[in-house]
DNA sequence: CGTGATTTTGCACACCTATGCAAAGCCACG
DNA sequence: CGTGGCTTTGCATAGGTGTGCAAAATCACG
């Protein structure tokens, strides 16, 4: 085990001072000259400059903490993959921490704990599950954070959504337009904003439409319960269902189809939310609200990153509108094939 | 921005010396009184260690690096939540690397040497796409190293897997039982060896049981390869498919039905590899072998904790058998239901 | 060449904890 | 009470970098 080369290797090497070395590294002034000797040695040497050291000394890591609830949801996976690629790109990694099943209070405070442990710069939250509390003491530690996919009213945080409101708005057009009568909706969770702003859309135009919804049922992004949820609403004889998230849908499809014999869309339409890549599948063919996750990912890294690097920088909150993708899941309304 | 509190502040408040603090929070011997003090002082003062001080000194960063390529196929997801979680609990945390799609060798070095700034206790390898270049290099660095669902022969580094082979072998078995005369193997990647693994013992058992095979394509992981090797293999008229890893599957599936109005399994059989979650829902009701992600993990973390503590420690190479889960999508042989 | 303005450089210290070493404390036993 | 063995404690330093400050070097200009 060689040890490691450090800066004072290098600056001997190139006749300089240690601090002439630190300078070089981390771009302050410097001039042409002893920067090249500089980069010389340390190329010379293999130098690298120790990331604990430099972190421990500017109190920055460099590191983003990013906290996940569920990855069964495959929406997730996906914007944690370009997370990482993005972040990687500005000069952060991604420290992935997991809230258990059953998050209580105490694993909440474990998570900020460990997270403060490792100085991270800045936080992603990124899963609707997530308890209030743990964004607010993320705020109390001076930590700048960022909502993902959640919002939280009045909270001063921010946050990074698809248009919520305007989606569900855009699926009650869709189903009242593809001349369905008796509309239910699987809602997402309401204990998240998504979830319920997804559903206030929904049901706010629904009603403008002059169009009564048969009925909401939670299903809390859960698969049983949407299973659950879609029981009642086929009993109350619903000819297209609105369900919060396409997890869920798949769910609902597989239920409506396999054990109640339904066909889709012929007896009852299904329309999702998120656009996952599986939604494309032949096999579910769903129509559904697409959140464009990839600017999703990029505008909340560059929330996150232009909070770290400027303190005073206020929390923005961004909603960016999504396309609702037509496939075979729902009747599609006359000329809009 | 108050000051961190140090562990002078709290050897200030307790009465005793820096190092007694430092002595108690790494667990070195300490006499009741003293620790009773020092944890009471640090109780109030909300005292927590500086863990990237520790790092620098130890050496030891408690951070492992976590290399995936690929988070689409929803086997990977599921693992690094695991993953996330093990080492949490075993109190190191995970930081992510993604590698770009198409990962040169320049990739591979910057990922490298971004893993040693930050000085990773270990790495884990956790994609079969990955070249062996890293794995070489990782060793090379002094870095424990373990391939997750990917094995490299004659590497002398850890591994764990599942049992590749007899699992390909478990698929011919049933697929002969099944009466199945015409048999096809839309094959994973061939540059892998979970794929080239699962082909061999898929194809030695068929040759055993006196069975030809129609035909193997290489499906590369991919969806639209997939796609393609089915069209080759279903104009050979095959009537039972083995396809190297469920994600590829739900392709193969989606395109036997949609595209050519093939009956599964009526017409064609089909078994897939992974048992993902997905596979279980009714659209596909995938047979499929099981990889048991969860020992797979649990296995992985063991035996990188064991090399992290103990450097001697030799590379262990593990294969977990799993069983083949039956289901819709291949017809039974008689007696197995 | 002299002088003031500006840039570059080196010194020394800070960041915060772990740990080797020696001194001090404790205990038991003769 | 004295002595030896064992545990506990404090001192001082290391780990590798960034940065304020003052000295030195450079530059521009008269």
């Amino acid at each position: 085990m060689t040890r490691r080369v450090t800066s004072f290797d290098v600056a001997a090497r190139a006749g300089v001072s240690q601090s002439a070395v630190s300078r070089v590294f981390s771009g302050a002034s410097a001039s042409k000259a002893t920067s090249d000797k500089v980069r010389e040695a340390a190329e010379a040497l293999g130098y690298r400059p120790n990331v604990l050291a430099r972190s421990l000394i500017t109190g920055r890591s460099r590191i983003i903490g990013m906290v996940v609830a569920y990855l069964g949801n495959p929406f997730y996976p996906d914007a944690l993959e370009r997370f990482s690629r993005e972040f990687q790109d500005e000069g952060y990694h991604t420290l992935v921490f997991t809230l258990p099943e059953g998050a209580g209070d105490t694993d909440t405070d474990r998570i900020i704990q460990q997270m403060l442990d490792h100085q991270v710069d800045g936080i992603v939250l990124a899963s609707v599950g997530l308890g209030d509390a743990l964004a607010a003491r993320c705020e109390a530690a001076g930590i700048p954070v960022v909502l993902f996919n959640r919002g939280q009213a009045g909270s001063g945080l921010a946050q990074v959504t698809s248009a919520n409101r305007l989606g569900g708005a855009k699926v009650a057009e869709f189903l009242v337009a593809g001349g369905h009568t008796r509309i239910g909706h699987v809602a997402g969770w309401q204990g998240s904003s998504t979830g319920r702003d997804r559903t206030e859309g929904f049901l706010a135009r629904l009603a403008e439409l002059g169009q009564d919804c048969v009925g909401v049922e939670d299903g809390r992004y859960d698969h049983a319960e949407a299973v659950r949820a879609t029981d009642v609403l086929v009993a109350r004889g619903v000819d297209a269902l609105f369900v919060g998230n396409d997890h869920m849908a798949f769910a609902v499809m597989d239920h409506l189809r396999s054990a109640l014999g339904l066909k889709i869309p012929g007896d009852v339409s299904v329309v999702g939310y998120d656009d996952v890549p599986m939604a494309g599948f032949a096999a579910y063919d769903l129509t559904t609200v697409r959140q464009p996750v990839g600017r999703m990912v990029k505008a909340t890294v560059a929330a996150l990153v232009n909070q770290i690097e400027d303190k005073s920088a206020q929390a923005e909150v961004t909603e960016i509108d999504g396309p609702l993708i037509l496939r075979g899941s729902a009747r599609i309304p006359e000329g809009l094939a």
